[in-house]
RNA sequence: GCUCCCAUCGUCUAGCGGUCCAGGACGUCGCCCUCUCACGGCGAAAACAGGGGUUCGAGUCCCCUUGGGAGUACCA
């Protein structure tokens, strides 16, 4: 049989990290069995839901390079179908109508409480037989209440329940709504899902939409219930954490290759590798390697993995994203991929690479206190002149190497070493004490340009 | 409270009864390279939650405790 697989968001904010890792996991599962990976909009709350939000979701996953088969499925959409399941339930007296009020439920779930135990519907409307007009009702699925039900599990093997444990569950509102297990049921089966991965919060759920496609006659898809994601303290992930949705790391300069190699090292594991193109991940990855542990968000770890990225990237592909963060004309300034080039191995982020390469398009308007403190010195000056002498002189001859050897050399003769010089001069090229190697920075700005960044710069701080 | 899940370095993890005085990676700390920042190289510190079993032998199997997490809605 083909595997078939889905993501279902409701599309209520963001897709965040939990919910995209998630995605990933299902998605590499279809892919490396060959199957099929689609999606279902879960919007049946209808207060919460937003097309903005769909479209957020659906953006996330393109980024990530999460490509799905079909169009999504809108499970709003599906109501007649949910309606249609439970009237089956109903006539086959797998379901009841339940008469019970809000307030009589909540004092019952308190009376429960009171005594120590789960709160769990008693079944007061099973067996009642009348069907008073002018009353609202839900239905209600009546689950059998011995025996057991067993979730087997993909990733943590047989999960017991006993059929005890789990109440009359309520599938059709009083307004006339389903809810969400039956529809989750109802639609995964008419979706044809065959292994349903989702998180382990829905762990619970699961021995119910068991109930529910054996009642419904359905065949029980498997499962997978991949461990969640916490948050550097240990707790659930959430907006404290600072950076939830996967837009915001696309924001912050994070490659989508990265992120979704970092999410399924989350959980996932091949021996002791660590770096996985897509295509490893596809052949690669299954649920037998899934942990069973709850994984924290490693900034850090990312942080390496994207620099990991950033550096193997050919620069002609990052400059569509560097252009963007960069934020100033590239026109008239040195070829762009070349400056990508000398930047991509120091830096850990496309914001960062931006960064660096802005003062190659725009000379410095300050210069960093601190390192014009550090480095410029009485004895700085002369060696500023030399090097001055030394680039005029060069004319066309002019090149990284034939700077570096000319800083050299003046350093040299007067006896101090290349940071004397190499470190002024940086500063003056570039506004602060951090750049790529000086003969490279020179080299892709041009003799002109460097000379005129020097000399200007010993204007305003000699005089100062 | 009750039900369910989980438990190896700070973090992600390898380990699927003996080859583990526990391996890799991130991070941290040294040293080297060096014109800055990086990259790279070398090295170090750092873990089997605790207690009982089973077994000739347990990080690996079982139980308990402890600690995390999830669920417990006419949300999804």
């Amino acid at each position: 049989m083909k595997v078939r697989t889905r993501f279902a968001p409701s599309p209520t904010g963001m897709l965040h990290i939990g919910g995209a890792r998630t995605a990933l996991f299902s998605w590499l599962y279809a892919r490396h069995h060959g199957g099929e990976f689609v999606l279902r909009i879960e919007d049946t709350d209808r207060e919460r839901s937003t097309e903005e939000a769909t479209q957020v979701i659906l953006d996330g996953l393109s980024w990530l390079g999460l490509d799905w088969d079909e169009p999504p499925v809108f499970q709003h959409a599906r109501q007649a179908e949910h309606i249609l399941a439970v009237e089956q339930l109903l006539e086959e007296g797998h379901a009841y109508r339940c008469y019970c009020t809000r307030e009589e439920l909540d004092a019952m779930r308190d009376e429960q409480r009171a005594r120590g135990e789960k709160p769990k519907y008693d079944g007061r409307c099973r067996h009642r037989s009348d069907r008073p007009a002018d009353m609202p009702y839900v239905v209600r699925f009546r689950s059998p209440d011995i025996g057991q039900t067993v979730v087997r599990d993909k990733v943590l093997g047989d999960v017991v329940f006993d059929n005890a444990e789990l109440d009359d569950l309520i599938l059709l509102r009083s307004d006339g709504t389903p809810t969400y297990n039956l529809a989750v049921v109802a639609d995964d089966a008419a979706m044809g899902i065959t292994h349903v991965v989702r998180g382990s919060d829905h762990l619970n759920n699961t021995p119910r939409q068991i109930q529910l496609y054996e009642a419904l006659g359905l065949p029980v898809p498997s499962f997978a219930h991949i461990p969640l994601i916490h948050g550097p303290d240990g707790a659930k992930m959430s907006k404290r954490h600072g950076a939830v949705a996967v837009t915001e790391y696309r924001d912050k300069g994070y490659l989508a290759d990265a992120l979704v190699n970092y999410l399924a090292r989350l959980g996932w594991s091949h021996g002791d590798e660590e770096v996985f193109s897509r295509e490893q991940l596809i052949e690669l990855f299954d649920l037998a390697q899934v942990g069973k542990t709850a994984a924290r968000f490693d900034q850090q770890k990312l942080d390496w993995l994207n620099a990991v990225y950033l550096r193997q990237a050919a620069p002609a592909s990052l400059q569509e994203d560097v252009r963007r963060f960069l934020g100033v004309p590239t026109d008239g300034g040195p070829e762009l991929s070349q400056v990508i080039a000398v930047l991509q191995e120091r830096s850990k982020s496309l914001v960062e690479l931006a960064d660096g390469a802005r003062f190659f398009y725009q000379a410095p308007t300050h210069y960093d206190e601190k390192a014009v403190r550090k480095h410029f010195r009485d004895t700085t000056w002369p060696l500023l002149a030399s090097f001055i002498e030394r680039l005029e002189a060069m004319g066309a001859s002019f090149s990284g190497e034939a700077a570096h050897a000319a800083i050299r050399e003046i350093c040299e003769a007067a006896g101090v070493g290349m940071g004397k010089l190499a470190q002024p001069v940086r500063i003056l090229l570039s506004g602060g004490p951090v750049s790529p190697p000086i003969d490279q920075t020179l080299a892709l700005l041009g003799r002109e340009e460097a000379l005129q960044r020097i000399r200007r710069g010993i204007e305003r701080l000699h005089t100062a």
